[in-house]
DNA sequence: AAAACATATCTATGTTTCTCGATATGTAAA
DNA sequence: TTTACATATCGAGAAACATAGATATGTTTT
């Protein structure tokens, strides 16, 4: 799952919505993370390949999906982030 | 390079080579690591994609290579791989 | 000097991953 | 209740990776 440049960067970027994405219009924060199209257009790929990331992402359980109307919000879910990391620093 | 299975299990078993291989008949210490051989064992692959798997960590600068005769040694490189690890840990 | 042995490199094939365009689905606006 | 928009899913081709067998290289033993 991390073994993709892409992916890693999503995650990094999602670190600091603020500093790498421009406000959402329909709502002043990122306290659910940030939408689609902007991850799409920050990464520069189609739309279908950053969407199958992004759901990937989620199905190992390293992103959370918010439904906002017709937005899907991506966040981070910190908890299994920090686990990982101190798993594979633990063990490797 | 950390997204293939073998190689990470290999950097794991040379964390402690005296758990995970017969000692070596010409020498009494693994100060210098482990030989190809027994790596290969352990892994169950073919010659070959062992070696090719250790050439590329070595690239990699995770693994130093030492020639005793005939046998390569392989230990790992502690150095960068934790810099690896807290870089990780730092930025994602 | 030849034979034996450990490892490295080359070549090839099957598998997985990346990536896209096309299409489907769900939601909101007209 | 169409139309428009954001995202998701599907199907496919290209690129990268995994892996093995054959062969080459370097070293030791005979």
């Amino acid at each position: 799952m991390l073994s993709n440049k892409t992916r890693v960067e999503i995650l990094k970027w999602l670190k600091k919505p603020e500093e790498n994405f421009p406000p959402h219009q329909d709502i002043d924060h990122f306290d659910d993370g940030v939408c689609v199209g902007y991850i799409q257009d920050k990464a520069g790929l189609s739309q279908s390949t950053i969407s199958t990331y992004l759901n990937s992402m989620q199905n190992a359980d390293l992103l959370i999906p918010t439904r906002h109307g017709k937005w899907t919000y991506y966040k981070r879910n910190e908890k299994v982030i920090n686990e990982y990391l101190e798993r594979l620093t633990k063990e490797l």
